[in-house]
RNA sequence: GGUCCCGUAGUUCAAUGGAUAGAAUAGAAGUUUCCUAAACUUUAGAUCCAAGUUCGAUUCUUGGCGGGACCA
């Protein structure tokens, strides 16, 4: 009976069901109208008992009663109108614990249990594009790119989650100042080299020669400085780079051979990026370059000027004023008519939407970029541009190491295959020592290489606020014990042995009082589907991580507590299968939105 | 010079204005005839400083100190 009635109400969460009976009976008791926003619900601390608390402090002067009336009115009036969803209740100082029902627990967990897509919504008929990764052509990626990966990937994955139709794009800066670098120095150096003779990754061997491009720049800076010319224009008249700048003009030019040159070496590069996207699981519905957007936008400009939201200076420049919305005045075209990153970026915008109709667009990017991403969307409003409000800057913080900052051109870089390697490596060794696996094929074997090492990294990068910047320390490596991904893989491995082994009997009903273990897994796993929407909300996967960090410790707890398969009954038995597979459920479906992958045994 | 962000255990991270500030790791002490010990249990350890708002501040405001990013 109880067990049909709360079914019912399976489709909200048992906090948002606190909020609705706790303004119904506030407003029947204190004739006045609340609403779910006098108030606060929280869980209730373990040291008290209890499942989930209604915070009294804020509803005193209203009501016109102290905690301890307050406390027993409402608590009262909940347990005598709510069809006995709540259990009991205590007043400790201004909290009013609430004990919900072991049968709404139950009912969860049987309507839910063995729906492996617990947590995720219907189609809202939305489109999102979420553009992440964006690298530049002249060298690898690094630990900073990862970062970034990760986060796109699993932001677009958490959407998909809830309703949204999304695409994954990015945007491959191939062209400008610093691929010339590479490519200058490659003519010079390079005595006609390719990675195929080295043995090297193209994205390597290109990037090999940005640092020896900074090199000899440095160099040159270095001789003219002593005889004698300001540093400053020693930078610019540097015979390396003067050579760069006109190569520069002739890719510009359409020269045949400096362009014949750009894609060799883009190609380098892309067949280099193709193995690291591939080993790290990213990939993309659309993929713009830029030397095929950087004209964009021109006629935007040109909107801008008729429009008056630009204005043209005496030197042919095209500006906006940006200082009456607390911002700079901001060039959007040079006085040689070339344009500026932000035109381009407006433009790229608005064909993304003419493409693809995106109601909502977010960009993965790091914080260096605030100020950039801010006078994007506020310019696009200002010109009407279709897409502007939808703009979204993921801002994310740097990766900073322990040894310094990551420079790319001074090679103080954390490489991302290097990286990858050595993760990969790591969980080889830590499961040889543990033998458990002997049986596995050399396939399977390598699998399990790959999921755990890589699982470790993904975990470990996205389990920060994405807005806070990181630091790695590269002395240490990724750990695969405690709140990490290891720890995640290894409890669902551990469930899913005992699901292999034992067999479901749903006949059989389930009618007991929870233990306290028990509960405590019903309870976290009943918040799934509020965690999935607030992380989507705040494009944050870290929300995702601690979450399924904390479910599996919870049932690590309760698994070293009590016995599914030597179970006092039966019913138990049951019940702990149920729970251990909704668990292992929750766990895969989280940390898949985390890109990480769940090994069957490890 | 201007704008913005960040200061929490030794270290790396949590905490929609709420109860005794949570974890992990490193440290100390335990758990294996019993479903996988990559686990579990116990223990010690922190809010940069100073005012203010509040019944209540890690969180909000102001000022300092320290770190970072961006703009010209």
């Amino acid at each position: 009976m109880l067990l049909l009635l709360f079914s019912s109400f399976a489709a909200m969460s048992i906090v948002h069901l606190i909020q609705e009976a706790t303004v119904r009976s506030l407003t029947s008791l204190y004739e006045q109208t609340f609403t779910e926003k006098d108030f606060q619900i929280n869980l209730t601390k373990p040291e008290f008992e209890g499942d989930y608390t209604v915070v009294l402090f804020s509803l005193l002067k209203k009501a016109g009663k102290s905690t301890a009336e307050l406390g027993e009115e409402l608590g009262k009036d909940l347990i005598k109108n709510n069809h006995g969803l709540f259990k009991e209740y205590n007043i400790i100082k201004g909290f009013l614990n609430l004990s919900v029902a072991d049968d709404f627990w139950l009912s969860l967990l049987k309507e839910n249990f063995h729906n492996a897509g617990y947590g995720s919504q219907a189609s809202n008929s939305k489109t999102v594009m979420v553009e992440y990764s964006s690298p530049n052509t002249n060298k690898p990626l690094h630990l900073g790119h990862l970062r970034n990966n990760f986060l796109g990937w699993s932001v677009a994955e958490i959407l998909k989650n809830c309703g949204y139709r999304v695409l994954k794009s990015c945007i491959v800066n191939d062209r400008g100042i610093h691929i010339c670098k590479s490519m200058i120095a490659w003519q010079l150096f390079a005595d006609g080299a390719a990675p195929e003779n080295e043995g090297m990754k193209g994205d390597h061997f290109v990037g090999k020669y940005y640092v020896k491009f900074n090199e000899e720049h440095k160099k040159q800076i270095a001789e003219l400085s002593a005889a004698g010319m300001p540093e400053k224009d020693a930078e610019k008249n540097a015979p390396i780079m003067l050579a760069t700048q006109k190569m520069l003009q002739a890719w510009e030019a359409g020269d045949p051979e400096v362009i014949a040159l750009w894609t060799k070496m883009n190609g380098w590069v892309y067949s280099g990026f193709d193995v690291t996207y591939k080993n790290i699981g990213s990939d993309f519905d659309e993929t713009y370059f830029e030397s095929n957007t950087y004209l964009l936008g021109k006629d935007i400009v040109q909107k801008g000027l008729d429009k008056n939201v630009f204005y043209k200076k005496e030197d042919g420049s095209v500006w906006i004023d940006l200082t009456p919305d607390g911002l700079d005045e901001k060039l959007v075209l040079r006085k040689d008519g070339t344009s500026v990153y932000i035109t381009q970026d407006i433009g790229l915008a608005q064909q993304k939407y003419d493409e693809y109709k995106i109601d909502e667009s977010i960009y993965v990017i790091g914080d260096e970029q605030n100020y950039h991403m801010k006078v994007l969307k506020l310019i696009a409003q200002k010109l009407g541009v279709d897409s502007a409000d939808a703009i979204h800057h993921l801002s994310y913080g740097m990766v900073e190491l322990t040894t310094g900052k990551m420079k790319s051109r001074e090679g103080t870089v954390v490489d991302a295959d290097d990286l990858v390697e050595e993760m990969i490596a790591t969980s080889k060794r830590h499961t040889e020592e543990l033998g458990k696996v002997k049986d596995f094929s050399p396939e399977e074997l390598k699998d399990l290489y790959n999921t755990i090492g890589l699982g470790a990294m993904k975990f470990y990068l996205l389990r920060v606020d994405p807005k806070k910047r990181m630091i790695f320390n590269p002395e240490e490596s990724i750990d695969f014990h405690g709140f990490t991904g290891p720890f995640v893989q290894y409890t669902y491995a551990r469930i899913k042995s005992i699901l292999r082994k034992e067999h479901f009997d749903e006949t059989k009903p389930i009618s007991h009082s929870l233990l306290k273990n028990e509960k405590g897994i019903i309870v976290a796993a009943e918040q799934f589907p509020a965690v999935i929407s607030e992380a989507a909300k705040e494009l944050d996967p870290s929300k995702v991580a601690n979450y399924v960090f904390n479910l599996a410790k919870t049932f690590n707890s309760f698994y070293s507590e009590l016995s599914i398969s030597k179970a006092e009954s039966e019913d138990k038995k049951q019940l702990r299968l149920q729970i251990a597979m909704m668990t292992a459920n929750i766990l895969k479906s989280g940390m898949q939105m985390l890109g990480i992958q769940m090994p069957e045994r490890m």
